[in-house]
Formats: structure tokens, C-alpha cells, sequence
DNA sequence: GACCTGCTGCGGTTTG
């Protein structure tokens, strides 16, 4: 029995509704029992879309039919309201319940004595529903699966999880319906078959009508504003202003420490302000955030400086107005964040972006650029990731047991869809017997095949592995020790791993040389050396995506355009800026016009006296160039290079670039990255040669480079942390008596080990260093941007002053060994000398500068 | 006058 259609009208009539187009065609698909992927910002109706359609299928009656599955707890109890809505007009005898890690434990024996017929939860929750022995009886006649965000879990093993999960259930109900619900994606369709597998899946756009407003704060005197830094102090009564206009403004800062001082320079210029303004991050309790989340609901705050712990969640925000302070990072994300405003149907989403630095500018109107041209970023399912199919395995042997079939189950899931039947069996040899190397431990025997099915007979191993459920794997920090004892600090493991012994870092205050990593403590030594400083890499998690990296490199190459035009038109000694029809650079100028509409953004407009220094004291670079800068200072020999490639790939470069030039001539760099190129600073003069006739550009054995350079077996081994306890090999201990994180990182070193002595075939050993390639080093797009490199004439400039490009550089590094008073001084230094280069008077100079560039 | 750095997300045993 279903509901009739004609009901679905009945209750949104009631509500004073029409339905939408888009929710139609989500009704009929479903009807028809078809799966998809519906694609819709936040707040335009399609929860109630995907919630009518499932009804449209509810067999009414006890048992559970209609999975939702949320990436976040928080959502959950949200969610269960929305859906209770049509109930009683659609399916009285109907219930909806929430069940997630927080959910009572009397709650969930109310459940499990009658289960209701709609459940939301967690992927995590519903691999644990699937470790149950009665998983079939209570999962079998689920219907309608919906998973709520599939952008956000898609990317990561969650989502792999998800697609494992689903294959079950299709086995069980052949005729499942799979909704997902996506914001915008690059790769929807790809996004879509992730989900569907198989099935005849359609893509529904939601509302699309929506419209998006991108602006940007200016600073009060362009001129004057900050060649480098991320924190945007000079914005602050600007933002205070934006602030007072609106009745609820969200201000996303990229970093945490960020938005705890922003939301102390808002208190501080407006006392007054106290109790209506909040911060929110994912450090904060709970209970605070539950707070902050209650307080936009009522609409009692006035604003909320928060990181992307708000971008998803807190669903109908009486949101007005929503600030990106510093660089969005991506299309996706900044549309993520826009959506937060404007939160009802027909409302227009803004996000008014405030640049914290003179770059900013230029790439807040790239940014503008990439988003309404829709511009976004894809997102890759993982593929076949060895661990999560370990924990499956057990999850299943749990949940009933598994015969041989399971392998065609497995390789449904289009995560799988390339997995051997040889690397289906070595992974269920694996938990039969942990592999060639732990064959002596019977903790490690997980499954066993018992009447022909594979279960698992141990109940320790059983209750272990419930407790592990799940592929989040928190960050970890390493202690970093004297050699002769005593603990400095602790650092992120990320940057120990990148450490070669004898790399010399900045931490505590000290300059320390490292010595070496064992058992997960960095010990060092003090460094002599006052220079040698490598930067802090901290996660390196957020680049500058690809997609607004590229967008940047254009409006860069528009606004030399339009500047060489313009200062020409002017009557300005062209003195900076190399002749532009010149015969180094045959131009396209049939494309200056179009290029000259980019400088009447009013960003560009800001940003402007800055590109002008760019192009007096060095060069702005053309598409077709690269730009490379020389300078000679106290510290040593600088260069500078810009691919303008995003951080991560310009660390890969800067190291990779290091290591083939000291190939030749040894030296010593230092290295500075940020998301438009990099620094390399040697104590000695460098041989330059190989840079200069392009040969260190070289694509060559790009891959045994890079990991000669970096050092790749700590990065592996890091990796195989997650990989570990993902697969179950680890055991993080019982609520309540967690192991220490010492002793978690001891045992998977250990394993590291082992597998690399003993079962050096491990696949677990290879798929760790297969993430680092991929997903650390993003080889690929370091391929990318060496190859573009390559092909492009490099243009080579001798500074006399840091140039604005490499200011930000400077201080990156120089931030990493001096107080906050010494990098003023220097800075100020520093900055001087940029101006004196630019003064009129010192104008041959600077033509010198440039001149001598030119290749 | 220029400086502050890196996000998010989940799960939960014990049974003589």
C-alpha cells in the first residue's frame, strides 16, 4: 500500500505550499522505484522532496523501511522533526527516530523492541546495525535509503563505508532506492553513481533559481594595505560596520586561533556587544556549541565568527549575512558557505568575502569568477581502500556471517568495482589470520569459516570490533624531546614526518636540529645555525584548489593586461613594466580590451597600486611565463619561484627543486611555501644553472625524486597509523579507559615494522604509501604543475626589494625564528626597502632590476 | 603600518 499522490498535494496545500518542479520529478522517479541524486542548496525543499517520495513507497507497517543517513549527530534530531511533519496526514502508524552514538541507551531498547519505520543515523551507526547477528531481520525490508550531504562523505573513507553498507542492503532488498542529497559537486554524475551503483539513477537539480551575490570588503586605503598576513586586523572596523547593518552576520575565519581573535576585536571595539556575539569552533565544548547553535536558531545573536565547524548543520539559520575573512580556498567551499545566508526558498544567497591581504583581492574576484561561472570542484570516492574492506569484512561475519558470495557484494560498491578477486581473498585471509606475519596471535584470528559461513566466534573480538566502527581517525602530536631527555613541546606529526635528521626547525622559541623520530618522539638538538629555519607546515590540508588556482593565474594575467595598457594610456614611465608589445612577449593584445574590464572590479581597483609594485619592482607574469625572482640579502641567496599551483603542490616543488639543485652543488636550503609559489633560501651562492636551463623542471623520474626528497617512509608510516586502526589491527581501548596515544602509536609502529620485515606483501603497506602519493603530495597536480612549468618561458628578475609576491614568503619564514617585536622591525625594514626602490627618483634603479630579468 | 595559522566529522563494553 502507498500513499496517494494526490495526499502529497493535500499536505503541502495544507502548509500553503505549491510544490516545486524539482520535487515533482523526485516524487515520480521514486514512485517508479528509481534511485539518484538530488543536487539543491540548503533550505529549498528537499528534505521534503526525498521524505514524500519515500512515503510515496512506505509499505505501511511495523519494521523498519526508510534509512536517513546524516554525516553529523547534530543533524539528526533536526532532521527527525522535519520528516515527523507529513506524517500524520501520509502514514500515521508511521515513526521516525533518531539513533546515533548520543541516542539514550533507553531510547535504543525502546527502539529495538518495536523499530521505527524511519530511522536517521550516522554511516557509523549503520555499520553497527550491520555488525548485529540479527542485522537482516532488522535492516531486510529497508526500502529507501537517503544520505543527506553525499558531498561531504563521498570524498573519504565515511563514504566508502556508506557504499559497502548499501551493497548489503541492496542484497537484501534488490529493489532499494538510494537517494543523495548534494550541494554543488564538479562530478555530480560521478558523485551520483558512487551511490546508485548500478541502478538507472536520476539526476534531479533543485532549485537552481537561487541567486548568488559574491562581494568583497575593501580596505580603507588600498594603498596602504598589507602586502602579507592572513589575519586581517586592518579589516576590523570595516567588518564591524558590515556587522552593525545586519541583524545576524556569520564571520568564517579559515583557522581556529582566528576566530578566537576575531571575536576579541569584536568585543573590543564594541563592549556592548557582549552576550550577542559568539565563537565557534570544533575545539569548544559541546555544550557551548549547543549553546551558540541555540542562539542563532532564536536569532538572540548578533554575529558568530566560526570555522567550517558551521558550515554544515543549524539547518533554517535566521542567517542574514555571511563574511569569509582570508582566502575561501575553493569554489565549493565558498558556495558552502554563502548557502548559510539567504536560508528560504526564493532568497538570495551573498557572501561578502574580506581579503586579509593584498593578493586576497586578486583572488577574491577569481574566486566571484569561478563561482558564477560554476567553476566547482569534484570529488573522488577513495578507491578500493583495503582497510575498509578488512573492517567490513568482520562487520559482516558479525552481522550473520558471509559465504562466498560476498566478493561480487563487495564489488558492487563502485569503490570496489576494480578489486581483485586476489585482493578480496588476501583480505579475508587477512582477518581469518592476520596476515602471513601475526599467524601466532589469536587476537588477529577474527573470522572463521563455521558450517561453510565465516563468523566471528571469539565475543572479545566481536566487542573490540564494535567498539571500532568507523574510519575517522583523529589527529595525533608527537612529543618533541632533547636527546639527553626533556620534553619541549609537542608538534604535529605531519611536520616531524617531513624532516629529514639534520634538518634544522624552528620550535619553543629555539632553533633545533632534529635528530631523529623513535617510538613517535621527535628528538633534537640545539642548532647552532641561526638560519635554516623550515617553515611549519601545519596540516597543509587546505590549498588553494585546483579550480581557484586556475582562475587566479587568469585574472592575474588580464590585470598585466590591462596595467601595461593603462600606465602606457597614463603617460606613466612604463619604467616597471616590460613592454608588453616588446618582442619577448608576443602578446595576444587583441585581448588587452576584454582584459581591461578585469580592473574595473572594485577589487582590482584596490589591489592595484600593489600589482603596480609587482610590476615596477620585479614583473607581473603572463599565462605563458614563469616568474622567477632572485635577491641577495644578510641571510643568504633568495629565489622565488610562482606557479601560483596551491600549497601542497608548492611544497612537493620547493622540496623536489631543493633537492635536484643540491643534487649537484650541496647546499642548504630553507624553504618557504604559501598558496601562490615558493621560497628556497641558500646560505651559500647556488648553482643555478639547472633552474635557469630548465632542466631541474624536468618531469624525469618524477616519483623516485619526490620521494628521495621528501622523507617518504615517515610519511607512510604515518599514514599506516590510520590504516592500522581503521583495519581493526589496533585497538584504542574501552570508553571509559582509553590506551594512550603512545601506546596506540607504539603498536601500529610496530606493525609498520613487522609487515615491512616479515609480510613486506602486506597490502595494507602499499595502500599507505598510495595515500601519501595521492593524497598528501597530491602527485598528480604536482605533475600537473611541473609539466605546466615546464612549457613555460621562464622569465628570471634580480630584486633589489622584496616585491609584493615576496613579502608574504619572507614573512612566512621569518615568522617561524622571531618575536612577534624583531619580524615587526624586520618587516618594517623590509617594507622600506620596497619603497625606497619604488620612489620615482630611484626609478633607474629599479628599470636596472627589471632589465636584468629579462631572459 | 604592515605580525600573529592552518577545518570538520563518528563510535561505545561489561552478561553468573
Amino acid at each position: 500500500m502507498t500513499a496517494d499522490p494526490a495526499r502529497l498535494e493535500a499536505w503541502f496545500a495544507n502548509q500553503g505550499w505549491t510544490p516545486f518542479g524539482f520535487q515533482r520529478e523526485v516524487w515520480s522517479a521514486m514512485a517508479a522505484g528509481r534511485s539518484g541524486l538530488l543536487h539543491a542548496t540548503t533550505g529549498s525543499g528537499k528534505t521534503f522532496a526525498v521524505w514524500m517520495g519515500a512515503l510515496q513507497r512506505a509499505c505501511l507497517g511495523p519494521g523498519l523501511q526508510v534509512l536517513w543517513l546524516t554525516p553529523m549527530r547534530a543533524l539528526a534530531a533536526d532532521t527527525v522533526r522535519a520528516l515527523q511533519g507529513p506524517l500524520p496526514v501520509l502514514a500515521p502508524d508511521w515513526q521516525v527516530a533518531a539513533r546515533t552514538g548520543d541516542t539514550p541507551s533507553a531510547d535504543r531498547a525502546r527502539q529495538e523492541r518495536r523499530w521505527p519505520q524511519a530511522l536517521v543515523t550516522t554511516p557509523e551507526s549503520l555499520s553497527l546495525l550491520l555488525t548485529r547477528a540479527d542485522a537482516r531481520d532488522v535492516l531486510g525490508a529497508v526500502h529507501t535509503v537517503v544520505v543527506d550531504e553525499w558531498h561531504e562523505l563521498l570524498g573519504s573513507k565515511r563514504g566508502v563505508q556508506v557504499q559497502l553498507a548499501l551493497a548489503r542492503l541492496r542484497r537484501w532488498c534488490p529493489t532499494l532506492a538510494v537517494w543523495g542529497l548534494s550541494a554543488t559537486l564538479g562530478n555530480l554524475d560521478e558523485a551520483m553513481r558512487a551511490l546508485v551503483a548500478d541502478a538507472d539513477g536520476l539526476l534531479v537539480r533543485g532549485r537552481i533559481d537561487k541567486s548568488l551575490r559574491i562581494d568583497t570588503v575593501l580596505p580603507p586605503a588600498a594603498g596602504r594595505f598589507s602586502w602579507a598576513g592572513h589575519l586581517g586586523a586592518q579589516m576590523r572596523v570595516p567588518v564591524i560596520e558590515e556587522i552593525e547593518r545586519a541583524s545576524t552576520t556569520l564571520v568564517f575565519t579559515n583557522v581556529r586561533s582566528q576566530a578566537e581573535i576575531w571575536y576579541q576585536w569584536l568585543l573590543q571595539e564594541r563592549p556592548q556587544w557582549a552576550g550577542e556575539v559568539a565563537v565557534h569552533h570544533g575545539s569548544l565544548d559541546p555544550s557551548v556549541r549547543a549553546w551558540v547553535e541555540a542562539g542563532l536558531k532564536a536569532g538572540s545573536l548578533k554575529a558568530v565568527v566560526a570555522t567550517s565547524s558551521l558550515d554544515l548543520g543549524v539547518d533554517f539559520l535566521p542567517v542574514e549575512r555571511v563574511l569569509q575573512i582570508g582566502s575561501a580556498k575553493g569554489v565549493a567551499r565558498l558556495l558552502q558557505r554563502a548557502g548559510r545566508s539567504g536560508h528560504a526558498p526564493g532568497r538570495e544567497s551573498r557572501v561578502t568575502l574580506v581579503p586579509t591581504n593584498t593578493l586576497e583581492l586578486v583572488e577574491a574576484v577569481a574566486a566571484r569568477r569561478a563561482a558564477l561561472a560554476g567553476r566547482v570542484e569534484s570529488r573522488q570516492s577513495p578507491d578500493k581502500p583495503l582497510d575498509v574492506l578488512v573492517q567490513h569484512l568482520v562487520t559482516v561475519a558479525l552481522g550473520g556471517g558471509f559465504d562466498d558470495d560476498l566478493y561480487d557484494e563487495v564489488r558492487s560498491a563502485p569503490a570496489y568495482v576494480g578489486l581483485t578477486r586476489a585482493e578480496f581473498d588476501w583480505a579475508l585471509r587477512f582477518c581469518e589470520r592476520g596476515g602471513d606475519s601475526l599467524g601466532a596471535y589469536p587476537d588477529y584470528h577474527r573470522i572463521a569459516l563455521v558450517d561453510g559461513r565465516w563468523c566471528v566466534p571469539d565475543r572479545g573480538i566481536a566487542r573490540r570490533h564494535r567498539l571500532q566502527v568507523g574510519t575517522i581517525v583523529a589527529d595525533a602530536s608527537m612529543p618533541v624531546k632533547w636527546l639527553g631527555g626533556g620534553v619541549l613541546g609537542h608538534v604535529e606529526e605531519s611536520f616531524i614526518a617531513r624532516l629529514k635528521p639534520g634538518d634544522v626547525f624552528v620550535f619553543a622559541g629555539r632553533v633545533l636540529e632534529f635528530v631523529r623520530a623513535r617510538d613517535l618522539v621527535a628528538y633534537v638538538r640545539a642548532s647552532s645555525r641561526s638560519r635554516g629555519a623550515i617553515p611549519y607546515w601545519g596540516g597543509g590540508r587546505m590549498p588553494l584548489s585546483t579550480e581557484l588556482a586556475e582562475a587566479v593565474r587568469e585574472v592575474l594575467d588580464e590585470a598585466r593586461l590591462a596595467l601595461g595598457v593603462s600606465v602606457a594610456r597614463d603617460g606613466l614611465d612604463a619604467s616597471g613594466i616590460p613592454d608588453p608589445a616588446g618582442p619577448a612577449q608576443p602578446l595576444a593584445l587583441a585581448s588587452a580590451p576584454q582584459a581591461a574590464t578585469v580592473l574595473a572590479e572594485p577589487e582590482m581597483q584596490a589591489a592595484t597600486p600593489m600589482l603596480q609594485a609587482q610590476a615596477r619592482l620585479s614583473r607581473l607574469p603572463a599565462r605563458d611565463e614563469l616568474l622567477v625572482e632572485r635577491m641577495r640579502s644578510r641571510e643568504g641567496h633568495h629565489v622565488f619561484v610562482y606557479p601560483f599551483a596551491g600549497r601542497n603542490v608548492h611544497i612537493g616543488l620547493a622540496q623536489l627543486l631543493a633537492w635536484r639543485l643540491a643534487r649537484g652543488v650541496p647546499n642548504t636550503w630553507s624553504i618557504s611555501v604559501n598558496d601562490h609559489g615558493f621560497e628556497l633560501l641558500a646560505a651559500r651562492e647556488p648553482d643555478l644553472r639547472a633552474l635557469d636551463d630548465g632542466s631541474v623542471l624536468a618531469a624525469g623520474d618524477l616519483m623516485a625524486d619526490v620521494l628521495a626528497s621528501l622523507n617518504s617512509g615517515e610519511l607512510a608510516q604515518r599514514r599506516f597509523r590510520e590504516i592500522a586502526r581503521v583495519a581493526g589491527l589496533v585497538f584504542s581501548g574501552y570508553p571509559g579507559a582509553p590506551k594512550s596515544l603512545k601506546q596506540l602509536q607504539a603498536s601500529s609502529g610496530l606493525f609498520y615494522e613487522v609487515f615491512r620485515k616479515y609480510d613486506p606483501a602486506n597490502l595494507l603497506l602499499g595502500q599507505a604509501e598510495q595515500e601519501v602519493l595521492s593524497q598528501e603530495l597530491e602527485l598528480q597536480r604536482l605533475s600537473d604543475a611541473l609539466a605546466r612549468m615546464a612549457g613555460q618561458r621562464r622569465v628570471t628578475v634580480e630584486l633589489k626589494a622584496p616585491s609584493p609576491f615576496a613579502l608574504p614568503l619572507m614573512v612566512e619564514r621569518l615568522r617561524e625564528r622571531l618575536s612577534t617585536e624583531q619580524l615587526k622591525d624586520r618587516l618594517e625594514r623590509l617594507v622600506a626597502a620596497s619603497e625606497r626602490a619604488l620612489q620615482p627618483a630611484r626609478g633607474r634603479r629599479a628599470r636596472e632590476a627589471v632589465g636584468a630579468g629579462q631572459v
